[in-house]
DNA sequence: TATTGTGAAAGGGTTCACAGCG
DNA sequence: CGCTGTGAACCCTTTCACAATA
């Protein structure tokens, strides 16, 4: 088995939405070329992403809708469900758990955590805040398979460790700030900021593109002043 | 210039990120190796992307970081104020509005709209929510930069339509499907849907690898079952 | 004829390694 | 001697193109 890299499991989950719609449309078979076009991409990539996982189509026919969803669902871990613990019960952690819609792919929140004593003991939707220092008690309880950082900065990467040693064996963070984790612990990252700077680099580039004599003016003057 | 790749535009944030802290500690000269290592990449990584957009370094010494910060800031745009038009008043638009953190970055949120007749009207934060419909005349007022989508899947496409007419050059997609944009209007996609499928995938196949058995077995049977 | 599955080719990003310079 | 800037090498991902098959 081939290590699959992250773009190919962020388009095993864009099938399986397109599945999920062709299925809704009565569809029985599907072409890796109609797959492809509902998400930009080749259908020769659809077909390699889902050949490395097995022969699942049959030539000249296409894929089976409903068996090519139950496939994915099944690699992605999507036919069970996923014990959450989310920390942190400000801004985004609110939004979270307000937000159900995880919890039809299969992650429920089960438990919140929060440092602030001005939080634990108030109620987040069907939740009881918790301190975060009943954390490790709570795992007797209940054990959780993926933790939520939704915390400052600063408390991040002590949540994180926290989580861990708690059982976690993945992570979503929220917090924007680069985090460490033992390498059989997954974790994935949500930095908003640097999706917006990503707009704010991509719209600058195009004005200076439109204007190169802004370009090198800018530039010149910076590196100028870089100069020391 | 060559085409900057959407990977190097992200870690210039976070060498921003790693500039603000070093500068806070009153250093006054960094290494492309120092830089590297808080970051987890090559040092040869650091110099490639600065290097693309010119020569900030010296050679024996390495960067100054007050000017080398400056310059990654104006690379990314963060020169500058961002003005930006919510949509979506829900969960996610609410923690958005709420979290003050994107303000210090320069992106100030100036108007939110929704659909929702409910919520037309109402304050969030500092906002008086308008109608969606208000959009096209608010351009008139104050003209947005940038596009935030927080609303349901089926509303997405046809707000993004209208941010476009309104005049933004870049949108924030927080909706879990493929959007279509003019290519002059840059996208970036949040999806903590897919990012949650991406722990529950790599969870799962740490544990097919830890019992490659089971891993037979289960690919054994999935695919017998997806030969119909 | 339609469409998959897959080696081979192409493309793009990362790392190496060293010349050049302070 | 230390560290940057960069061409070349390497590696990983995507695309091509076609044999195999319904």
């Amino acid at each position: 088995m081939p290590r699959i890299s992250e773009s190919t499991v962020r388009r095993l989950s864009h099938y399986d939405r397109v599945l999920e719609e062709v299925q809704a449309e009565g569809k029985r078979m599907i072409s890796s070329h109609r797959l492809a076009e509902r998400e930009g991409i080749t259908s020769a990539q659809v077909r390699k992403d889902l050949s490395t996982f097995g022969s699942f189509g049959r030539r000249g026919l296409g894929y089976n809708v409903e068996r090519l969803r139950a496939e994915i669902r099944a690699i992605l871990g999507l036919d069970r469900r996923w014990r959450v613990a989310l920390v942190g019960a400000g801004n985004i952690g609110s939004a979270l758990v307000a937000y159900r819609g995880f919890e039809k792919q299969g992650f429920d929140v089960v438990a919140v955590f929060d440092r602030d004593p001005a939080r634990v003991g108030h109620r987040l939707g069907r939740h009881t805040v918790q301190d975060i220092a009943a954390l490790p008690a709570a795992v007797r309880d209940h054990s959780f398979d993926i933790g939520v950082v939704a915390t400052p900065i600063q408390a991040a990467q002590s949540v994180v460790d926290a989580l861990v040693a708690a059982g976690v064996r993945g992570i979503l963070n929220f917090a924007p700030r680069k985090l460490f984790v033992p390498e059989n612990v997954a974790l994935r990252t949500v930095d908003m900021a640097m999706e917006f700077e990503g707009l704010s680099f991509a719209i600058t580039q195009a004005s200076v593109r439109r204007a190169p004599g802004r370009l090198r003016a800018r530039a010149g003057s910076a590196a100028r002043r870089a100069r020391e």
